[in-house]
DNA sequence: ATTGAGTGTTGCGTTAACATAGCAATTTGC
DNA sequence: GCAAATTGCTATGTTAACGCAACACTCAAT
């Protein structure tokens, strides 16, 4: 069992306008953990996949999926938006 | 950051027909695992989750939430089958 | 009566998800 | 110009999520 896991946490939190140390201290982790995330570093815990997802107001698939996810312009070019 | 996450693991099991050992092997993991996330002596990695909902066919909150889960004869009730 | 499947639990080892600190590079505001 | 905020990266330490082995218990089937 090891499976890459792709994230969105950077497009949503930019798109909320929050730093990373907004998403830490909203979440309550270091700020570092959050770059490590984004960089794919490392994969979260379910805890704190759900509270990423829970501060964004989406599901914890619209933010983490097995499958990579398409470019913000491929997606709203699709009229998806 | 330490928060309780219930889980719907051995309802959905047990609905679906399999064992421990059946849902271990699908998601590529020791059965006593499964066992520890069902009594909630320990919380699952984002990987595990998402591969558990996935066996199941149904979303990750489905699953798994910081609230708990109302008991299947109190949905059953409401009419919501 | 006994075999096997499913489960509950304990113990021990490994690994990765965290916390924390530190420093350089870049950007933004004053 | 300088200062503060944000980010990128490295290093070290701790803790909990796993793997794995072992054993007892229950229950269904033969």
């Amino acid at each position: 069992m090891s499976r890459v896991i792709h994230n969105r946490i950077a497009m949503f939190r930019a798109d909320a306008g929050l730093s990373r140390r907004d998403l830490a201290d909203a979440v309550g982790v270091n700020p570092q953990t959050i770059g490590f995330l984004e960089r794919g570093d490392y994969k979260p815990s379910l805890e704190l996949a759900l509270s990423i997802a829970e501060v964004f107001g989406v599901s914890v698939e619209l933010v983490f999926s097995f499958e990579p996810f398409p470019s913000l312009s491929q997606q709203l070019a699709k009229g998806r938006e």
